[in-house]
DNA sequence: TTATATGCAAATTGTTTGCCTAGGC
DNA sequence: GCCTAGGCAAACAATTTGCATATAA
């Protein structure tokens, strides 16, 4: 049997969990959610909350959102320019190429003139990790 | 005299660490750095490094890539939309507006066909902490 | 000389894991 | 009954901080 067919038990908490995080739009951290299940369910655990996260991401039921790694990373180029990302090895590389203006202007019709930047993070397999066994 | 005008000194670790970070494009995280730097100047330490990324930071010398912030945070909606990140209070809120696909295009002419996603984060001041003493 | 910067270690913060018991199917 | 999940606490990893000393200006 194949990881993957791991049987998913319905239990307490993670319908719990799940419902909380559909009842709120505010993107909540795993604490944050772990403090509202535990109105309900008095004597869940913090590492229970993160575990489910986990599988309900996994599961395709909710998002991480997760640009960013784990750790920080720091780049000379002050210049705007967008990343890429390899979710296998966390390598991060420069997306240079032209359509900036292209990007700029759309990110200014999504989002009004209120914001002092963004960030756009392409994920994906770079060439290296793409080459070895998935 | 204002916080910000405090003297930057002109020291030899941060002098190194401003070369090193220049000398690649790898966007290097703290310890990598670190490890570099501690080639040149045996004794450093791994606070010392922290401490000037974060100023050189502010002196816009250099760029945290930051999208991401420290906690993770999680969302119920499994579509694609885009995120506004509030750089005072942290609280993430939904770009929803339209243009989805020319923002999707604009991606995908930046970065081909090899990739399996993006995030793009949007950062500003949230209205509630706009109308607040800077 | 004096305020900023550093080394070092300890503290914090966010997240993960091991182990043993509980409980879904 | 078997195997996935949970509780709890300890382990980890990344980053920050306090404090005494060093050093640039």
């Amino acid at each position: 049997m194949d990881k993957k067919d791991k049987i998913i038990r319905n239990t307490d908490a993670r319908r719990v969990i799940l419902e909380e995080i559909r009842r709120v739009t505010s993107h909540p951290t795993a604490d944050e959610l772990y403090e509202q299940v535990r109105k309900r369910i008095p004597k869940v655990s913090l590492g229970t909350v993160y575990r489910n996260l986990e599988i309900l991401t996994q599961n395709g039921k909710i998002q991480k959102i997760e640009a960013g790694g784990v750790q920080k990373r720091f780049d000379a180029t002050t210049e705007k320019h967008y990343h890429f990302r390899c979710l296998r090895c966390g390598r991060i590389v420069d997306l240079t190429s032209n359509p900036v203006d292209e990007i700029d202007q759309a990110v200014r019709k999504l989002a009004g003139e209120g914001f002092s930047g963004y960030h756009l993070e392409v994920q994906g397999f770079c060439p290296s990790c793409r080459s070895v066994t998935p």
